[in-house]
DNA sequence: CTGGGTACCTTGCCACACAAGGATGCTTGC
DNA sequence: GCAAGCATCCTTGTGTGGCAAGGTACCCAG
């Protein structure tokens, strides 16, 4: 069992610019985010890679958030995207059709699944 | 001026198998994949990449090597695949088309560029 | 015989995803 | 009313891989 796997290495650089992608669906608070890019997409493992991330964009003012009460459950803090996190998915976009292009056209995807 | 950029970590863990992708079309040496990496696809920044990950490559026995001297300048190291090698880029072929869907189906690409 | 281009390599740094662990609040079963 | 369990939030420490900087050796041109 590889403490470190193929696809850790791939997720690097790609969560932060997932999380805006789900925020600009619309709100959604850190347990949520974790269920929605784990159980879907294999895009996260654990709860301990999300957290700091979240941290991170928060001082960087690409998301804000409130508390809010849950129904049943303890509260939850809702993540939404800033005037500045949504230039930088925009931007993303645009460098990631760039970067995959790029390797795709090294590594010759045709005829793959 | 940013020490780590996004790019930076878009590359991580997909250097490895660009170089394979070019080794499967024919034996490069070493410069020779920092140039068409870096020039043609800006896949690479620095020579200080690459070396490394060959020499790991060569312990994983991904690669093979032999030395051939150049008409003009000192002698190359050319690296081919194994078949280890091969296959390392074949599976990677398929958790790179799941990744790439994956990202693309949460950041909706559609419409850039 | 020196300067510049080619080619190989090493060392040290840093960011990010991860596992492990921990704290608190709400509900449900007994 | 108390214990167990789950939902939710978080922190700490580790490892990996790309990068900048720097270093060596060979060859050719002037």
């Amino acid at each position: 069992m590889p403490l470190d796997t193929l696809e850790t290495q791939l997720r690097r650089g790609v969560l932060e610019y997932c999380v805006l992608g789900l925020l600009e669906e619309r709100p959604h608070y850190g347990h949520e985010l974790v269920r929605r890019l784990s159980h879907a997409d294999g895009l996260l493992t654990s709860e301990g890679t999300i957290y700091p991330l979240l941290a991170r964009m928060r001082r960087e003012a690409q998301v804000l958030t409130e508390w809010e009460e849950s129904a049943s459950g303890p509260p939850r803090r809702y993540y939404r995207l800033t005037e500045s996190g949504r230039r930088a998915l925009h931007e993303f976009r645009g460098s990631w059709w760039r970067f995959r292009n790029a390797v795709e056209s090294v590594i010759s995807l045709e005829g793959v699944k």
